[in-house]
DNA sequence: CTAGAACCTGACGTTGACGTCAGAGGCAAG
DNA sequence: CTTGCCTCTGACGTCAACGTCAGGTTCTAG
């Protein structure tokens, strides 16, 4: 399939197509005039890059990432990679977490409104700031 | 306290309190010579406004919010944007569920490598795109 | 064969949350 | 009073993940 087609199954710009080849996350083959034709799987390739991104990876630890997952080269170090990138997740959802519970207090307060705010914050905060 | 010793206490840069202030997020009484002065609540403030600037919120949207946490405004219009920016947050708590049980499954794969790929990657996809 | 859609390669523009530097003034200690 | 640290206001720099435009080629439908 060629980049448009690929760009509109995967839901991203061409341009970020074209953006994830620059960066290594994405081969092409092309054709004798030059344009890109990818396979099928490069779909779910796309999305997996796309989630990686929304977690908050960079292009450069994605491309680091991209070669332990599909070369399944189970190496010390990428397996490594991998957990401590799964880690740095597993504290993201834990921060959201607590931002969200933050969020929802306010809301119950703001519903009914009491003295909430005090008995709800700092034990809130000290627990984000450790 | 003056600005130095308020990043100190609330963890951030001299920079980014004056980016706030710029911003309409943290207030600040001047001395006569134009210098900024905090009372101590403001180290809680701050800390209020990283966690939502970590949550992916904006400086604009952050703005809308803080009226409602603080002034306690009970008005239908606030209570709305406060439900809707912890859905938003519900919802990219759940997205990096799925991210990160997705690269639970690469990291267990990769440690005893079958063809277990194939099996979770597919529902997975589509639990995302959804 | 020809129009229009899709594709190509540069290359500059955008946005947000600051970093950083310049130049000038303010404040407590010795 | 002066040394040294803190603070002030601009104002430009940064970085990532693209958006967008220019100028040219290629594919496809009629």
């Amino acid at each position: 399939m060629r980049i448009g087609e690929l760009a509109t199954k995967a839901g991203v710009s061409v341009r970020a197509l074209r953006y994830y080849e620059e960066q290594g996350l994405l081969g092409a083959d092309r054709s004798s005039s030059g344009q890109r034709h990818y396979p099928e799987p490069a779909v779910d390739r796309v999305r997996l890059i796309q989630m990686l991104y929304s977690a908050g990876l960079s292009s450069r630890t994605i491309a680091e990432l991209l070669p332990c997952v599909d070369a399944k080269v189970s190496t010390p170090e990428s397996r490594a990679r991998l957990a401590a990138e799964r880690d740095r997740i597993d504290a993201q959802i834990a921060e959201l977490t607590l931002t969200r519970d933050r969020l929802d207090a306010v809301i119950a307060c703001s519903s009914s409104h009491d003295g909430c705010m005090t008995v709800v914050e700092e034990p809130l905060m000290e627990a984000v700031s450790a």
